[in-house]
RNA sequence: GGCGACGUGGCCAAGUGGCAAGGCAGAGGUUUGCAAAACCUUGAUCAGCGGUUCGAAUCCGCUCGUCGCCUCCA
């Protein structure tokens, strides 16, 4: 039985969709106005392993991610490089699936845009001041935090309390503090709709209660983001969407990831990853130095909760098991039977069960590798583990793809021919040289009893 | 000032009251023409101090250290 730590009232509780007949999951989406980096791989991987888990405890998942195409960011970058904005955030959100594609991430049945979604956000805003809850000032219109008596329920805030806060721009338009905007007047030159309030724009947070309820309903059951987003982001997605629609709770499930940091050591020792900060890793660079599946272990070693230090030696570490795995995954088998390794995957499911617990997860896939290999040295059939592995792996998002995948270097099979033919021949030496002459090609030859394998070095 | 997270072997990391998972690196061994891969063996009393308990990494208190949120942010 699934339990997910529930951000919301701060503690595991047990799984059950709101409608058995399908989970509704809601992921926050990027800004596009830049390329994603690790940190937003790590977020994606996490809520990809959620989605595939739940997909093969046997829930049917409909998953819808949003694109924040419009805001002050992509104004201003599209401002500066002279682009359209809606050409630039379309630009991004194309490399950010991209991205996603090569980190194994598994595509949203649905991804909206705040930019397609104008109208139903106008009228929810208008629904919104109808019943109160909000007030138009100057073409602005704010949300009034206090017409919701549950502010502050997923941050664990009172309203007092953060107002005592010394970082709270006073804003002498707004009733509150506090209050947010739903809709923006636009200055000239910005991207405007019509409104009843004139020319304008939504604000951040109104986008997800309006994209979420067109695409899943007025309450879904798992919405996701990183862990800066608990304040003010969701908890201002609550207050809307709980006082639109009159249904608590907006989302059944919260759950948030912990933070991509600079490990010790590092040029930036405990820094937080953000474009913001200016210190980000490429997706594209990790992808080369340690294969998706390599970071995907690095992420999954350790829990989704807790902030996870990058460091070149945790990832080479994490690229150099995912290579151990996917060969051990080799000698698979589809259609094996796999039950002579019950406890296995018993270990497995009781690992994730408990709030994704990915680490101990993964020790059960390293003890199939080695149970594989063990049969496989001593001539045995390491198929049925082999076939465990790569299902269990399949189910965190890992690929195991032999490493023998890739185009040889023109030449270089005719090489590994006449090494094979010095071999028989037992004249060593020359053998030993080809190979020497292969691996600075790029190709790494291996002898077995059996065979010669070869594969592309990293 | 308010809210929160964290400090486990060289590195990463699980464990949250009963002999400290796992990965990477290192060392020794088996195997191999050699190399690689693989397999076997091998290391920590859990930031510090005090307390609760038959028993604590795990609960409580204090101290030290690191980080996040309260402003755009995965």
């Amino acid at each position: 039985m699934l339990h997910i730590y529930n951000t919301l009232t701060r503690q595991k509780e047990q799984f059950a969709p709101l409608d058995p007949s399908g989970v509704r999951m809601y992921v926050c989406g990027p800004t596009v106005y830049g390329s994603a980096h690790i940190g937003h791989a790590m977020s994606y991987i996490v809520f990809d392993v959620v989605r595939r888990y739940l997909e093969f405890s046997g829930y049917r998942v409909r998953h819808v991610q949003n694109f924040t195409d419009v805001d002050d960011k992509i104004i201003r970058r599209a401002h500066d490089t002279g682009e359209e904005w809606n050409q630039l955030s379309c630009r991004y959100a194309k490399e950010f699936l991209s991205d996603m594609d090569s980190l194994n991430v598994l595509r949203a049945h649905s991804y909206p845009r705040a930019s397609e979604m104008i109208e139903q956000i106008i009228a929810d805003v208008a629904r919104l001041i109808a019943l109160g809850h909000a007030y138009e000032q100057d073409g602005d219109v704010y949300f009034r935090v206090m017409s919701d008596p549950m502010y502050g329920q997923l941050s664990h805030r009172r309203i007092d309390e953060m107002n005592a806060g010394a970082r709270v721009e006073v804003d002498e338009r707004k009733e509150h503090p506090m209050d947010f905007a739903l809709w923006k007047s636009s200055k000239p030159g910005e991207p405007a709709w019509d409104s009843p309030w004139g020319p304008g724009r939504p604000g951040w947070h109104i986008e997800c209660t309006s994209m979420s309820r067109c695409a899943l309903g007025d309450q879904i059951d798992i919405h996701g983001g990183g862990n800066d987003l608990i304040f003010p982001h969701h908890e201002n997605e609550i207050a809307q969407s709980e006082q639109l629609t009159g249904k608590r709770p907006f989302a059944k499930y919260w759950m948030h990831n912990g933070f991509v940091q600079f490990g010790e050591g590092g040029n930036d020792t405990g820094a937080k990853m953000a474009r913001s900060v200016g210190n980000v890793i490429p997706i594209s660079e990790v992808v080369r130095r340690y294969g998706a599946d390599g970071y995907r272990l690095f992420v999954l070693s350790s829990h989704y909760r807790r902030p996870l230090s990058v460091s070149d030696e945790a990832m080479n570490a994490a690229g150099t098991a995912a290579e151990r795995l996917a060969a051990a995954a080799e000698s698979a088998q589809p259609g094996t039977d796999t039950g002579s390794y019950t406890a296995h995957r018993a270990e497995f499911i009781a690992a994730m069960d408990d709030d994704f617990n990915t680490s101990r997860a993964l020790a059960v896939l390293y003890e199939l590798a080695t149970e594989v290999n063990r049969l496989n040295a001593r001539g045995a059939d390491g198929a049925p583990a082999a076939s465990l592995l790569r299902e269990l792996g399949a189910a965190v998002g890992l690929r195991l793809e032999a490493p023998t995948s890739g185009e040889l270097p023109a030449g270089a099979q005719e090489l590994i021919r006449v090494r094979e033919e010095h071999r028989s021949a037992r004249q060593f030496a020359e053998a030993d040289q080809l190979r020497a002459q292969l691996l600075a090609m790029g190709v790494v030859v291996e002898d077995t009893t059996q065979c010669t394998k070869w594969h592309l070095d990293r």
